[in-house]
DNA sequence: CAAGGAAAGTTGTTTCAACAATTATTCGTT
DNA sequence: AACGAATAATTGTTGAAACAACTTTCCTTG
């Protein structure tokens, strides 16, 4: 028999799993915030990401492909993705003469609109989600995630590592 | 212009939004790898976890929304999901006659053999996933993400920071 | 310049998640 | 014991994720 308490927690098997199911949780408990902000826009977060990343390129526009790559989370629903933001009005989607095997996406005056009007509430979310983090615990946590997720990220990912894959 | 490095990557609107972001992604990251080892399993991370609770309770039973409420991830289509578990052969369900507004579900004999065998596989997986890590950053990265969810967490979650909810 | 192969997207299908509305059962109060 | 309120679970519906198979276009190379 234990001491007695009467609440034990999860048991874990490994320190990795602990901290595996821990960072779900996290994840999971931080990302009811967004979704609900995003649902007030009738927008998911992956599709903001994507708005963003376009936003970002703009006025330049990008190919389907090098966008899903560039997307936080992996995306291999791509050109449906698509098909709904562009019915939507918020992208745009061109296939170009000279190559038309790509086909090149860019966000719409009204997509620049829409991230105007999503800004400040999605600020808002983001210090109620981590607020109440110091800027040293946030740098920290970074740092460990980084580390965390370095070996997984392909070659040159932003996401990695710095000093893997930092300019020279 | 800027001072000429060619790769720059995501700019962030905030230490919180970095924070989140980075999250985000190595959440994305990881689970690409425990996706991938249930998936050889026909089954979802999400299932897993319920079997693992189910294993822990056994061989009491629990009762369905008590189950939703102690998963790792919000499950609000707990019927159909284990209606799917129920039908491969993994869990039982129990309408009590004494309270017949309530379903008892408990683990079967054959889910728990399929926990066995997914243990070890499990256990590489994690080591895949993490096992770079050090034991001091693993504590570390445990111990920011609770202080990270804590606020998010109901009272007495076990998830939420220590100290908070802690036996007395 | 023609054939094979790689690259870029699309489509089909199945499964799963989210949210709301509904049914069924019990509990509390009179 | 009967009514309304609260609780527990299911169902309906829509939208999105995962994976594979398939088309179209371009590139290479003999």
């Amino acid at each position: 028999m234990s001491s007695g308490g009467k609440k034990k927690g999860p048991v874990f098997d490994s320190p990795q799993q602990q901290a595996w199911l821990q960072l779900w949780r996290t994840y999971d408990r931080l990302k009811v915030l967004e979704d609900q902000l995003f649902g007030s826009f009738e927008i998911s977060s992956q599709q903001y990401n994507l708005l963003r990343l376009l936003e970002a390129a703009s006025p330049d526009a990008l190919r389907t492909l090098d966008l899903a790559r560039r997307m936080i989370s992996r995306s291999p629903d791509i050109t449906r993705m698509l098909d709904r933001l562009e019915s939507q009005g918020w992208i745009a989607r061109d296939r170009p003469k000279d190559n038309r095997r790509t086909v090149l996406v860019s966000i719409t005056p009204a997509g620049l609109r829409l991230l105007q009007k999503i800004a400040h509430p999605l600020a808002e979310c983001h210090r109620q989600q981590l607020g109440h983090l110091g800027r040293e615990s946030l740098a920290d946590l970074v740092r460990l995630l980084r580390a965390a997720g370095a070996p997984h990220e392909p070659e040159g990912s932003p996401w990695g590592a710095p000093g893997i894959a930092g300019p020279r």
